[in-house]
DNA sequence: ATGTAC
């Protein structure tokens, strides 16, 4: 097949770092591509960059030999260590491959996968990861402090019932959803983390102020959610003095919107100017916590999580004001950073993607899908898992392939069967797209404890395509 | 995940 076109995407794909090489190869590519198809060039410039390439384009290869001279490639552990597995049967070669690489990383100390475990970027999303001295932006995830967040109102079950179109209402008066979206000037809410000196330690950090406050409140899109459900204790919960019996709730799931992701690009393109890696690791490049660099992410990955955290607190302030009601209890557990703790008696940064801390008695929330029950959680403190669980049931189709596979007949389907009212969303959240929660609860017995079944019965997501006011 | 890329 004849193709004509090569971008710097294809080549960035193809393993070509952004900076000077690309541009020399993006060039090359153009005139080799009068000649001969696409993938005939593509497969030679892989070569090239793999030093297996033995023809011509000699000045592209000096390049490339004399970058990895400069650079200076750290040297990774010829055996990578092992790791814990849970729910092993479900979790995809890709995510195990990821893991296995994180491992042989020389700052690594032990790592873990969760079993609701998928392919990322650089760290698999459900990889936990302990090391020594060292932070990897990758390994925290662009959507840095992205979290649950659940508040328990003492409102029996019933009134949710009898106030269904009140509670839809409020949701969609009070959310925003959508990639770029944020609140108006005159709608927009105040939070102390604004006041937070964080935000002027550098100039690229201030420069995310203005977005951060327009985007104060708003969830976002993927698979961010904010939703009504109902939340039922077997029986009575000492610690966080429920009685037995079912009491309305609100979930939500959202992270640091443009700041973070922002943040997280920032500094990945740092580490990886710091720290160069093997092609097939540099996504987990990591920064020296001691260095400037290294304090400088540490610090701007908490501001970052103290601002998706109050994301939620405006959420939840203002449906709660709009439903009335008293809070019996507020649990909230992020899944994409880092922490300093001990593990094996030694003080580590534990890097947590889509993995929820799991410490003896920390409580967190591990949703299911739109329709599947999500669960209130009180950890075990497992060490080989590094005291983390599961952030959800993980993903069993990607998008693309839950798009096509399924149809939007089903979907309402399995949403009226289930009593769920869902507002926004495409196929690509449908609950078939996600593995069985039950599963995943019952790989991680060891891990956590249930506490709570929540169910969701009104659910918003981000319009198909991201279009949302 | 994110309003966008050398």
């Amino acid at each position: 097949m004849k193709t004509n076109k090569i971008t710097a995407k294809d080549l960035m794909s193809a393993g070509y770092k952004e900076g000077k090489i690309l541009g020399k190869a993006l060039s090359v590519a153009e005139q080799l591509l009068k000649d001969m198809d696409g993938d005939t060039v593509i497969s030679m410039l892989t070569a090239v960059l793999d030093d297996v390439y033995d023809g011509e384009l000699s000045e592209l290869r000096d390049m490339v030999l004399e970058d990895r001279k400069v650079a200076d490639i750290i040297v990774l552990k010829e055996q990578p260590d092992k790791f814990a597995i849970y729910g092993e049967d479900n979790i995809d070669a890709g995510a195990k491959a990821q893991m296995a690489i994180a491992m042989a990383l020389p700052v690594s100390r032990a790592g873990a996968l969760m079993p609701d475990a998928h392919q990322g970027y650089g760290l698999p999303i459900g990889g936990v990861l302990a090391t020594h001295n060292a932070v990897i932006p990758y390994g925290v995830g662009v959507d840095i402090g992205c979290r649950m967040a659940l508040s328990i109102f003492d409102i029996p079950a019933i009134h949710f019932d009898e106030n269904h179109d009140k509670y839809k209402r409020e949701l969609i008066a009070h959310t925003r959803f959508g990639a770029g979206h944020g609140f108006l000037k005159k709608e927009r809410a105040q939070h102390a983390v604004l006041d937070n000196d964080a935000f002027n330690m550098t100039q690229f950090i201030s420069q995310l102020k203005d977005k951060a406050y327009s985007q104060l409140g708003t969830s976002g899109g993927g698979n961010h959610f904010v939703e009504w459900g109902i939340i039922e204790f077997s029986e009575r919960d000492e610690v966080l003095n429920i009685d037995k019996g079912s009491y309305v709730a609100l979930l939500t799931h959202s992270g640091s919107r443009g700041m973070g992701a922002q943040i997280a690009g920032h500094y990945t393109r740092l580490a990886k100017e710091i720290c160069k890696l093997p092609q097939h690791a540099v996504n987990l490049a990591y920064l020296d916590m001691h260095s400037e660099a290294g304090q400088e992410y540490w610090l701007a990955m908490n501001l970052a999580g103290d601002y998706a955290s109050a994301c939620h607190d405006i959420i939840h302030q203002k449906l709660a004001k709009a439903m009335g009601g008293t809070l019996l209890a507020k649990v909230e557990n992020h899944h994409n950073f880092a922490w300093k703790e001990k593990w094996g008696g030694e003080e580590v940064i534990v890097h947590r993607k889509g993995a929820t801390p799991a410490g003896k008695g920390v409580m967190g929330i591990i949703p299911g899908s739109m329709t599947a029950p999500g669960f209130l959680v009180r950890g075990k403190g497992l060490e080989n898992a590094i005291n983390s669980a599961s952030h959800g049931a993980g993903r069993l189709m990607s998008r693309t392939k839950a798009i096509s596979n399924i149809t939007k007949q089903e979907m309402s389907a399995i949403l009226k069967e289930n009593k769920v009212t869902l507002i926004g969303a495409g196929l690509d959240e449908a609950p078939m797209a996600y593995k069985d929660i039950n599963v995943v609860m019952d790989a991680q017995q060891e891990l956590v404890d249930i506490v709570a079944k929540f169910q969701p019965r009104i659910v918003r997501m981000a319009d198909d395509g991201s279009k949302e006011d």
